[in-house]
DNA sequence: CACGGAATGGAATGTTTATTCTGTTCTCTT
DNA sequence: AAGAGAACAGAATAAACATTCCATTCCGTG
């Protein structure tokens, strides 16, 4: 019996959990926390199943539902129902659905459909793959730099190419090592103290980045890189570098989650910018 | 009553229903296909509530059951609930976990998600938003093509950039428009007959790309294109156009959803281009 | 320390639920 | 067209269920 009106969906009844369960009785403190551990328990157990499991009466759970405005348990149960019901499917399921659906008659709609699956599950790949600390190390050497030299070649070459642009428009310094083939050494003998190297190289390692970013590593110049493998020579010359193996369709791999990334760091490197300068 | 195994995963029963559709009895298969398109009311549905839904007797959810070697229907609802049990949770749960899991304490961390997200909502759209029949006649035309001509500046320009590198390793003749300033519209005129052109430009529109793109299609050459917008003065010159709005995150975009799009498009060309070839 | 109120455990209860059973209808076969 | 067999609807039934109630325990307060 509350003062406030009943939770409508799982979001609301988590947060009115989470705001009163330092006040909540001993029993009911064990309640909450079963029920927010095992959400699904709650959905599709019985009270008297799920008394045995959360160790209390199944009483104790009519009455936590009651607790929380709800009439009985029955009625909080929905609640777990429908967060189940509504939550989006995965993309596995997505994708069957679709080849169902279009039988992928057409080979190039397939083609299109992997692709889409590939980049998917390479974002997912990339939440975890990437460590926040480390990225916030990556993001402090660039943003601390005077100019960021953006280096890579063939496969890698638009993401840094897009990056160039990017920090164009925020008016950050950058030089795109890559472009012609002769001048790219010369550009980076002006790297000097106080800039920092971006270097981007997917197996198999072009070797003029690699010799590139080693030379710029070797004046003291800290380098970030965006790499494959935790095998690639571009890790061994790197302050910092990330692993990000994109997901391939058909032996072909697509960029997207590579992109997502350097969109994501140049824009992080561009507020921190905006921090260091207000300070 | 049946032969086989009874099935213990969704994907089995499914699988079961499907193969024994034609040979059921007619209000079995009106309970088969109501459950396969109301997997998520089996789930949660008392046998009366389905069965009014369904428009049966709950005796005949019973039996259909049994037909299937369950010994009830409640065996027959366990599969269902495994079903939104196993599923993996959707985006917004997952982020939602990241956000708290992390407290987002870094904010080069919440940027970095932040992407991610916009990433996989864009993959979204562009699985809603391609339409397959329009997206083969694309490849058509390009697979039909002497030589493509890749036309894109600034911000499309890494999309083109990758393209122009990945048909080159297919072997499959192409020109990219828009590396030096002045020597375009001097490659452009080389364009010929049975040469076809992919355009991409994003609002705001680069008017190099614009005016490239209608002389080319002007010289009677087809045009494919990428946009951003129904409105895009591409859409006009275009044989073929697709609109691929890429979600943004802090008011910058990434090119993660256009990245797959174009490697679809280019695999899809180079596959077509083969069948052509045997042919 | 004793009292009062809240919290709890456990059995009793009345409802809901899946299932079974039986008479009827439909459908294919001969 | 007639009969046999399966399929079906609907009521009957027994099990499972959430809920309620009350006696007991716990805990803070005067």
């Amino acid at each position: 019996m509350s003062d406030e009106q009943v939770p409508h969906d799982f979001e609301a009844l988590k947060a009115a959990i989470l705001q009163r369960k330092a006040v909540l009785p001993k029993r009911l403190k064990q309640v909450a926390a079963y029920a927010l551990d095992n959400p699904d328990e709650i959905a599709f157990g019985t009270a008297a199943s799920i008394a045995v499991s959360a160790d209390v009466q199944p009483s104790t759970l009519v009455r936590f539902a009651q607790h929380f405005g709800f009439e009985g348990f029955s009625s909080l149960q929905q609640i777990f129902r429908a967060r189940l019901r509504e939550r989006a499917p995965g993309y596995d399921e997505r994708l069957r659905a679709l080849a169902e659906k279009g039988h992928d008659q057409l080979e190039s709609g397939a083609i299109l459909n992997g692709f889409i699956a590939a980049a998917h599950s390479s974002l997912d790949a990339l939440t975890s793959a990437i460590d926040p600390v480390r990225f916030d190390k990556a993001v402090t050497i660039l943003a601390n730099a005077a100019t960021i030299y953006l280096i890579a070649k063939r496969r890698a070459y638009p993401i840094t190419s897009y990056m160039a642009y990017a920090f164009g428009k925020l008016k950050i310094r950058c030089q795109l090592v890559g472009t012609a083939a002769g001048i790219d050494d010369d550009m980076l003998a002006f790297a000097d103290d106080g800039d920092a190297a971006f270097a981007v190289s997917f197996s198999p390692y072009a070797a003029e980045t690699i010799s590139q970013a080693l030379a710029v590593s070797c004046k003291g110049i800290p380098v970030v890189s965006l790499t494959d493998s935790v095998f690639s020579p571009l890790a061994e010359c790197s302050a910092v570098w990330f692993e990000l193996a994109e997901a391939d369709h058909a032996g072909f791999r697509s960029l997207s989650a590579s992109m997502a990334f350097a969109m994501a760091l140049t824009v992080a490197v561009a507020e921190k910018r905006q921090q260091i300068k207000t300070k």
